[in-house]
Parts: C-alpha cells; sequence; structure tokens
DNA sequence: CGGCAAACCTGCGAGC
DNA sequence: TGCTCGCAGGTTTGCC
C-alpha cells in the first residue's frame, strides 16, 4: 500500500506520538510477515526508549536506545494504528516489567492481522502502558526486523536502494547517467528502488504525466530537458502527496486509520477512461485516459499529453 | 548482465 | 445470498 509519501506521513505522526516512550510490553502474534521476526525480537526489544522515527525510501525506521533500529515495512497493506491503553492490571494496577496486557484490558481487541503489538509506557520509571502501536497487515508482504544501527547501511534492505528523491545526489545528472544505460521502458526503471528510493506505482503513473512522458518511452531515450523536468515532476508530486497526508493513509492514530487526501488529486491513476487532469483533450473521442499493463502492473497515462 | 513474469498473501468489488 | 474472478499501492526469485 504506501509508497514515500505514505510512510513519511506514517513517520511523521509516530514520531510526534512516540518518541521519548518506552516499550514495556512486546507482543508477536506470528513467527514474521515476508520474512521471519529476528530471534528474540521481542526480548530485545523490551524496555527500549525510543529515541527518534526516520524515513529511508518506503521504510519506518524506529530509532531505539542502545543504537538499534526497528525496522518497518507496510508492503501492500501495512498500516500502523495507535491506540489509548489504560493500564487495568489486576494488583492495584501495578505491572512487572515484560507483562503484556491482555486484549480486553482497554477497549479495542486486536484484529486478526495485528502481527506486532508494542505497549509504549510515558515516563521513566512507570512500566504501565499508555499506548499500544499495533503493526496491521492483512496481505504480510511487510515486513519487520531489528537491527544493529552499526550494520544498517549494509542492511540487505538498504544496500542496493537508490537516493531519495529529495537528497541533493537526485540530481538530473544522476538520473540521466543511470537512464542512459537503461533499455528499459521509462515507467520500470522509475519503479527500480536502485534507481530511485520510494516511487511506486501510483506515483510513477502521476510523476511522468506531470513530466508529459509516455511510461513506454524508453529510458535511454530521454533527453536531458526531459530528465530535468522528470526530476522536477517526481519531486513536486512528492511533495504534493506528503502535503496531502498520503493517499491512503492519513490518521491512523485513530483505529480505524483515515485515508489522506491524494487519491482525490490523482492526474491519471486509476482513471481509465475518463479525462486528466485539467483535461483539454475530447474524451468521447480520445477515450480518455489510457490502461495498459507494464511488468504485470497497471500504467495509467494521457496519450495526448505524454509522448 | 538485463528485463520480465510469477510468486508471496488476503480482501474487496463486480458479475453471474 | 453466495460463488468465482480479477484486481490491488511491493519486493524477490528464477527464467529466458
Amino acid at each position: 500500500m504506501p509508497e514515500l509519501p505514505e510512510v513519511e506521513t506514517i513517520c511523521r505522526g509516530l514520531d510526534k506520538a512516540i518518541t521519548g516512550l518506552r516499550i514495556v510490553g512486546v507482543r508477536l502474534n506470528r513467527q514474521g510477515l515476508r520474512k521471519p521476526f529476528p530471534t528474540g525480537m521481542a526480548a530485545k526489544l523490551e524496555g527500549r526508549k525510543i529515541t527518534a522515527i526516520e524515513r529511508r525510501a518506503k521504510y519506518a525506521l524506529i530509532r531505539l536506545e542502545g543504537d538499534f533500529t526497528l525496522i518497518l515495512h507496510f508492503g501492500m497493506s501495512g498500516r500502523v494504528h495507535l491506540l489509548p491503553c489504560q493500564a487495568k492490571v489486576g494488583n492495584g494496577g501495578q505491572k512487572n516489567h515484560g507483562q503484556f496486557i491482555e486484549p480486553g484490558a482497554h477497549k479495542c481487541p486486536p484484529d486478526k492481522h495485528d502481527h506486532l503489538i508494542l505497549q509504549l509506557s510515558a515516563a521513566q520509571n512507570d512500566v504501565c502502558p499508555i499506548l499500544e502501536m499495533r503493526l496491521n497487515d492483512p496481505r504480510r508482504f511487510g515486513l519487520c526486523d531489528l537491527v544493529a544501527n552499526k550494520d544498517l547501511p549494509k542492511h540487505d534492505l538498504f544496500k542496493n536502494l537508490g537516493p531519495e528523491p529529495f537528497s541533493e545526489s537526485f540530481t538530473p545528472a544522476y538520473l540521466g547517467k543511470v537512464l542512459s544505460g537503461k533499455n528499459t521502458p521509462l515507467k520500470s526503471a522509475l519503479l527500480d528502488q536502485r534507481v530511485l528510493a520510494g516511487l511506486g506505482n501510483i506515483y510513477v503513473c502521476e510523476a511522468l504525466f506531470r513530466a508529459g512522458l509516455s511510461p513506454l518511452r524508453r529510458a535511454k531515450d530521454c533527453n536531458m530537458d526531459e530528465v530535468r523536468i522528470l526530476v522536477k515532476s517526481i519531486k513536486i508530486v512528492l511533495a504534493k502527496a506528503i502535503d496531502a497526508g498520503g493517499s491512503s493513509i492519513k490518521d491512523y492514530v485513530t483505529a480505524s486509520g483515515e485515508l489522506g487526501y491524494f487519491q482525490n488529486q490523482f492526474a491519471v491513476y486509476g482513471k481509465e477512461g475518463n479525462s486528466c487532469k485539467n483535461c483539454t483533450c475530447d474524451v468521447a473521442k480520445t477515450g480518455g485516459v489510457c490502461r495498459i499493463t507494464q511488468a504485470g502492473r497497471s500504467s495509467f497515462y494521457c496519450k495526448t499529453k505524454q509522448h
């Protein structure tokens, strides 16, 4: 589900809500997602304070004291839900370290796809959680790993990633050079996380529309003027999507997880047969936005505006 | 090596 | 109502 803007939205919200809190209860409801959870993950998480939240590509990085990072990836259907957690634990509210407060102690019982649940406390010495963070992922294409910070750069998930779209290294010169060596369609090239980190199917379609470039164009056939426009288009589309709170996830702080707003601003994505954004084409004549399949994924584009 | 299809899963909406 | 089919925003694998 989430591409870069959605993960950025999640991370910004998480940063406000859970940075500074301490993990006082962990539950793993299954062995793993796309990959098995690392051995002993629950015990390693227990007791650690969350020091920061960052994003790399489509990964959320939950920084923990002791120089560890909890890596979350949301695959196609992953979400985070935060719920208040009223500690009603018998014993006059006393709770031991590592004790997990059972479902029913608070209002909202876990969903069957809540695979990882962290209970978080506020104060330094308080073991009673105030907040519960649930990683929910029906399709289980997501991923969760816990690694020492020193091992992060050479981690399999990160070692081959291309530059961040908003970083200084993502320049027309860089993209032009990479594309010039690729015989693949532009659409496939931009989906390749080694070329550029964070774009997914939606935002590739949207960025190509903004740039006026067809998804079918051979990557190496783009001239530098087109590459410059493409770089700018990618940055603008992503920035606008982040401003809108993403396309699919706005507020996971409620249990429901409301939608972001950007899906209302799609220029071409999902609009097969309809007019594109600010359309001046005669839809009756052109058939409107065209949908094709490339590398097994849907591409949406306007034949009139994109070449 | 590069590029593509298939596989990994579940849920949802459309159509019968 | 209930079934089947096609489709879904990601990543990895294996094949040509």
